[in-house]
DNA sequence: ACTTGGCACTCCAGGTGGGGGAGTGCCAGA
DNA sequence: TCTGGCACTCCCCCACCTGGAGTGCCAAGT
């Protein structure tokens, strides 16, 4: 038996061809040198057939694959090897006597063990870098982060804005910008602004708005989102009774923005690739294409990753969105030192180049992690 | 020979079956009367080709066509008709001895002519207005509309955001978020909110950024947005010293957002629904899904529309992109009065229902428009 | 002059029926 | 344990056919 899977691939330096696990398992007794030899072989078997079969799309058999790859065995025994693969569940064959194709568990251990990170050529480098550094604001960075992300892997790109909570308060601007309706504008240290309307009982004298901008700032200004959140709710009660209904209601508002954010922002792009793989998705694009359209889908998909540098490939249903059970996920996040300020990923066929999707999105969390962490 | 075709479907009331234009044109000399009913004939045979073929997307033939609706004629006058009718290009034969099905000008003549607007029914209003009255900001309001549209036509829906040109300057908020590094956030009397980050020589005081932010007000507040930038453009002359090269900068950048406004933001919603159509779109569906990712290509599409209350219609190679010659694309703009705030649109195949999307999308403008006038 | 039924003709859709070929599993021998 | 050989399976492709829908045209009717 080959050993289990892991959940995290990892985007540090390559690690293919690790030690083997634990030899236990059913089947003859042999010496352990034979065994880590064959183990390995097989392992190469079923890389051989995972990256031929990203290349061609096509089932990959037994006499192709000993002449394609330096394997140093014959067919015959390549077969022999392929039927114990098909055995443990890693390749299956779409029909009798066709060639073999990965599962979804044959991704998995490919994807843990098999698969360096093919690193980026200088000259990809020098893309991102440009392409990245002509960005004016927020909007524009992760605009074009999610472009290049999809040009350079040629899948779906999903690029999170950077989160509220990890964030602070920078300003808080109030405007009245009709008699009676206020509209609040919360800017972060992330330079992300929120903006809400707030309908008070009757028009306020332009030094009311005033004292509540003071009052507001006065209080919030600095604190993390979740703790201004908080602070916000205790105001009106301090506050002088000619304000405390102003106050009530901005509160309320504000709190609503602060933590329920129920609009974390995202950005999307290259679904246009998914037309090139609409085979892979046989009939499914539809439901795909639909997905791809709920926030709260995509949230889920790149909001798992942890901590930035590491990136998580969910394949098929551990994607845990049905819809998207014939997809692989790659998705990292982005941030200044351990603290994630949002996540980014691709979506894409399962038959994707693992490799260099992972080193893409790495590499792309990286340069914008630097971006906004420049601040 | 029936009369040419115009480029504005309307969105007032039907006005199908409006008298015939000239009656010059080669061919033998017949009566006006007996004219006029061949004629009427000929373009409720087209009606009816286009009725049918939108619902059946398969070409229609001479004998259905008697059958199903009620021509008072037999198939084989139908035929006749038919015959002619491709003769002036309005339909054709995918292959010979097939049925036939509308060519563009066929649509068009459709459009121009035969199709009324088919009202809504009372639930879809009242649908609507609930769907877009939980809206609680500006962003909300355009998101709910492009899902809304793509729901109701089930179609891609585009909603471009108000645009900044007609609208006015309500307020400039000028923030130091890190030294030397100034936030200017532009309010807009739609609600619409833009923000620029501006870098400066040094870092600056506090009440040099409120006696910025105060200038700017008293100089831009209240003006319409061409009008503020070419005020902006003199403000640094008139400014103390100190303030000068600050505000410089500062005008700079507001100049860019104020008229460039490169950043015409789009929302899009119901690209899943291109899936519906793929076989209309034969092999271009990802040609189609590239060109939706431009904005400017989008910006184009919807932009066009004038007044609001026109609806246009643009079918095929009238959209003038490439990539969408399969497609149609109904526009409209909403507002107040006469005022353009932006456009909105939805992109389908040619074969769609014209009456009923054009009515969708024309309501949608209008309860939209209503909306952001009622500020 | 328009309409209608009849009729021969065209051409696609869909089903059928083989080969050709790629691939497998197994076995016996090295 | 590896290898070559061999029989077998099953898909893919192509060629063929045939039913049916639809057309165009013509001659007769109104």
């Amino acid at each position: 038996m080959i050993p289990g899977s892991g959940r995290h691939g990892r985007a540090g330096p390559a690690n293919r061809r690790v030690g083997p696990g634990g030899p236990v398992g059913p089947g003859p007794v042999v010496t352990e040198g034979v065994r880590d030899v064959l183990e390995e072989r097989r392992l190469e078997v079923l890389r051989a057939i995972v990256e031929d079969f990203v290349l061609s799309n096509e089932p990959v058999g037994s006499k192709a694959l000993a002449e394609r790859h330096a394997l140093g065995v014959s067919p015959a025994t390549v077969r022999n090897d392929m039927a114990a693969l098909e055995d443990e569940g890693y390749i299956t064959q779409p029909h009798t006597s066709a060639g073999r194709i990965p599962t979804d568990k044959g991704y998995r251990l490919f994807v843990d063990r098999l698969s360096g990170v093919k690193p980026l050529s200088r000259a990809e480098r020098r893309a991102i870098q440009n392409f990245l550094e002509g960005a004016v604001d927020l909007d524009d960075v992760v605009l074009r982060s999610v472009r290049l992300l999809a040009q350079l892997t040629r899948q779906v790109a999903v690029v999170q804005y950077p989160s509220l909570t990890s964030s602070r308060v920078r300003h808080i601007e109030v405007v009245q910008i009709s008699p009676g309706r206020l509209l609040i504008v919360l800017i972060t240290d992330t330079a992300r602004v929120e903006q809400r309307i707030v309908d008070v009982a009757e028009p306020l004298e332009e030094d009311v708005v005033a004292e509540l901008r003071a009052v507001l700032n006065r209080a919030l200004g600095g604190r993390r989102l979740a703790d201004a959140a908080a602070e916000a709710a205790t105001l009106p009660e301090g506050a002088s009774p000619g304000l405390r209904p102003q106050l009530t209601a901005l509160a309320t508002v504000l709190i609503e923005t602060l933590v329920e954010r129920h609009e974390e922002r995202i950005a999307l792009a290259g679904t246009a690739n998914l037309t090139r793989s609409a085979l892979d998705f046989s009939d499914s694009l539809r439901m795909i294409l639909e997905a791809l359209e709920e926030q709260v889908v995509l949230l889920k998909l790149i909001g798992w990753a942890r901590e930035p540098g590491t990136v998580t490939v969910r394949i098929g249903r551990e994607t845990d969105v049905d819809a998207l059970r014939s997809t692989a996920v790659i998705a990292t996040s982005y941030g200044r030192g351990n603290a994630a300020l949002g996540g980014m990923g691709v979506v894409g066929p399962k038959r994707m180049d693992y490799p260099g999707t992972m080193s893409a999105v790495w590499a792309v969390a990286n340069y914008v992690g630097e971006l906004l962490g420049a601040d």
